[in-house]
DNA sequence: TCTGGGGTCCTAGGACCC
DNA sequence: TCTGGGGTCCTAGGACCC
């Protein structure tokens, strides 16, 4: 029995996404772009050829986009998500043995003695996404991660399915085509540190000394190499982690300085990373909210304004962690400034099952908090999600982000089904 | 005019303990 | 004149990922 590590990975997933339901976008340069119309996020490769970089603000390559009739949307993550669930579940029926990397990425683990019938199972496991989905994907196959997105890479660029076996002598020309910064976990900086040391290909990399690594970089780089080597270093996740941290953050529309208008958007960003709290069954012990202008603007200097509350008890329950969020709001909120962004961030997140209480704590109440939490998030999973929604979170909303070029939610709304007519 | 959002891990250094 | 040694925990900042 051999130890094989697959990764699959949608083509320009969101690009691709918008693509299976709108087949005149075949062919066609397209770019999806981020909240707010921001910036590039997503590209077909048409638009790659055209020479748009992943992440360039929209209005740096507008005349491009439009000289060259390039198709642009808005991000719709609810389509993503939905899409990227199906996918998931057609690699898990495939092979159980499943790691969600990433919206658009999985890994496989698979154990055979039977070359032959695993690449038959991978090639029909990409020809079924395909059929069922509409959404091409990439396979690259390895023994270690860090091999397989290699792999990955060379698939991409290619057939689509690639493979690099540790016994194989292929591995070392392969790995002399790959640049030390494409590989997975050497980025920018570490990149640039070691191409001051003639380290420029990933064969380099996966010779180099391993006291020295040590000495000059972290123990991140020397898994890395060892993965190169063929020795699997990073864990296989099957069972996803629960966050140790949540994040809800957006940039409004414009900048926004009514005190009024940023505690609604504060508090639907909190009642956001509750809910996602709620989800894994957990309770955070720390709360912070944040401010900040807008960082691109020379003109007047970035701020980022942001404080830290404790509760105790850990909490997951909206109207507390909104009544500690408003408090900070109050406390770092200066007049006159016009705020572009806004931030919530929960953390000393644990179990609620192993969460402590103090002999002052209620627990009657506690317990019919989380009964109300428990309606609520029922609600609102059946109905759409802000079925029911707290009063502060505001009803003009007028600092919500826009989309103007999103598409339908073509697989999550009745009223948004595909239409077709001949 | 217009520049995303959400995560993880590692390390160094300070505070503190006996 | 001469001021130990060994350890843990926490945090901020940096680097990485998609």
């Amino acid at each position: 029995m051999k130890e094989y590590v697959a990764l699959i990975d949608c083509n320009n997933f969101y690009a691709s996404c918008e693509r299976v339901f709108n087949p005149t976008l075949k062919s066609k340069p397209m770019v999806v772009l981020s909240n707010n119309d921001g910036c590039v996020i997503a590209r077909s490769n048409e638009a790659k050829n055209l020479g748009i970089q992943m992440g360039e603000p929209f209005f740096k390559c507008k005349s491009i986009i439009e000289s060259e009739d390039v198709k642009v949307f808005s991000s719709n993550y609810t389509l993503y998500a939905d899409m990227s669930n199906r996918v998931m579940s057609i690699i898990k029926d495939f092979f159980p043995n499943t790691e969600i990397y990433s919206i658009d990425e999985a890994f496989v683990s698979i154990k055979t003695s039977n070359e032959a019938l695993l690449m038959r199972n991978i090639q029909n496991l990409k020809k079924l996404i395909l059929k069922w989905t509409g959404l091409p994907v990439s396979i690259g196959i390895s023994t270690t991660k860090t091999l397989a997105k290699v792999a990955n890479g060379i698939a991409k660029k290619g057939l689509g399915l690639s493979i690099i076996d540790d016994g194989d002598q292929s591995r070392e020309l392969i790995l002399k085509k790959v640049k030390v910064d494409e590989v997975w976990g050497i980025g920018k900086r570490l990149g640039k540190t070691l191409r001051a040391h003639g380290i420029v290909n990933a064969f380099q990399l996966s010779n180099l000394d391993h006291r020295w690594i040590r000495k000059k970089t972290n123990v991140s780089v020397l898994r890395t190499v060892m993965e190169l080597l063929g020795v699997p270093c990073i864990q296989f996740e099957q069972i996803p982690l629960s966050k140790k941290q949540i994040i809800t953050s957006r940039a409004f529309r414009k900048g926004i300085s009514d005190f009024n208008l940023l505690e609604e958007a504060i508090s639907t960003y909190i009642s956001r990373a509750s809910q996602k709290l709620r989800t894994q069954n957990s309770v955070c012990s720390t709360i912070t909210v944040a401010l900040s202008t807008n960082r691109f603007n020379g003109r007047i200097p970035h701020k980022f304004l942001f404080h830290t509350k404790s509760l105790q008890p850990s909490t997951n329950f909206t109207p507390t962690l909104i009544k500690a969020g408003i408090k900070i709001l109050k406390e770092i909120f200066e007049e006159r400034i016009a705020y572009k962004k806004g931030y919530v961030f929960l953390s000393g997140i644990e179990n609620s099952i192993s969460r402590q209480y103090t002999f002052e704590d209620n627990l009657d109440l506690l317990a019919r908090e989380e009964r109300l939490m428990r309606v609520l998030d029922r609600i609102n999973n059946h109905y759409g999600s802000d079925t029911l929604k707290y009063a502060n979170t505001g009803t003009s909303r007028g600092w919500l982000m826009r989309r103007p070029k999103k598409s339908k939610n073509f697989t999550t709304n009745w009223n948004e089904l595909l239409t077709i007519s001949i």
